[in-house]
DNA sequence: ATCTATGCCTGGTGGC
DNA sequence: TGCCACCAGGCATAGA
């Protein structure tokens, strides 16, 4: 599933090849994606070019003249860059024609995820956008905000390190990694931490997803960050989906246990819960 | 105000 | 082999 570096992949990705392109068309096989309504999203975004692609947390913004795409992967999304419609899979539904011929594609299996066309500079008034925390690599985020909102929490730590209005980027893959190379249990209660331990928690993801970034994420399941080009950060895992291997530190058998209903790794041995 | 449960979706898997 | 229940999960929303 597409997290902060999977997301930066694929918008450095795109850049390359959108940049300056115009948008003639849309075909929409499947337009619930898209949550404006369709003919009033078509008639704003064709003629709109592609200046540039920004990314916060998890969503992607396509700059273009007058408005901006948000668009969010959620599980499963990508986008393809075709040069014809030919072969389309059952899975592309919403695609875009450019203006040098070729076409940009959102492939989703799943379709949970979403985009929606809203007016520049309006885009961080949607509640989705403005709610969302300091970035997770973010070296200049407030520690004292952070940790401020953690303190407050009576719920697992893993819970809310995957709120994204506390930080914005993490999700399962890289919060399972953070808290084993912060030695911190999943379902550690928030506000039992102190303030060094969320500090710890805050740099090292910072430093997992630099390095997922540096490398082009992360491919595990059917997940491709875009044109088919994987990540290599998969090869440096060192819990997550490893359950029944040795823990890389104590060679114990890791884990998998749920935490607010999602799958959760962990070495039981490094990372235990506090004595209450 | 906080927190948890549910719905959105489909492909893959395991049981029979 | 085929059928089916079940699981994966980010986020919005409803409900406790």
């Amino acid at each position: 599933m597409p997290e902060l570096p999977e997301v930066e992949t694929v918008k450095e990705t795109l850049k390359n090849f959108l940049i300056g392109q115009k948008i003639r068309k849309v075909i929409a096989p499947y337009p619930n994606i898209i949550k404006d309504d369709l003919d009033s999203f078509k008639d704003k975004i064709i003629g709109q070019q592609f200046n540039d692609i920004l990314r916060y947390g998890k969503y992607l913004l396509f700059q273009l003249d007058d408005y901006v795409l948000v668009s969010h992967l959620r599980m499963e999304g990508k986008y393809f860059i075709r040069n014809s419609l030919k072969e389309l899979s059952k899975h592309e539904h919403v695609i875009f024609e450019l203006d040098n011929g070729k076409f940009l594609s959102y492939h989703d299996v799943r379709k949970f995820g979403t985009m929606e066309l809203v007016f520049k500079g309006t885009e961080f008034q949607l509640e989705s956008l403005s709610k969302l925390g300091f970035e997770a690599n973010d070296e200049n985020a407030d520690i004292n905000i952070i940790y401020e909102k953690f303190r407050k929490a009576n719920r697992p730590v893993k819970t809310v390190l995957l709120d994204q209005t506390v930080i914005t980027g993490l999700g399962n893959i890289y919060v399972d990694e953070t808290l084993f190379l912060t030695k911190i249990h999943p379902q550690e209660i928030a506000s039992h931490l102190s303030f060094d331990e969320v500090s710890n928690l805050i740099k090292n993801a910072r430093t997992i997803l630099n390095k997922a970034i540096a490398l082009g994420g992360t491919t595990i399941r059917t997940y491709q960050s875009s044109l088919g080009v994987d990540g290599r950060f998969q090869n440096e895992l060192n819990v997550h989906t490893l359950v029944g291997k040795p823990c890389p530190v104590c060679s114990t058998e890791i884990i998998k246990i749920k935490v607010g209903g999602r799958g959760t790794y962990l070495c039981p041995n490094c990372q235990k819960r506090k004595e209450l």
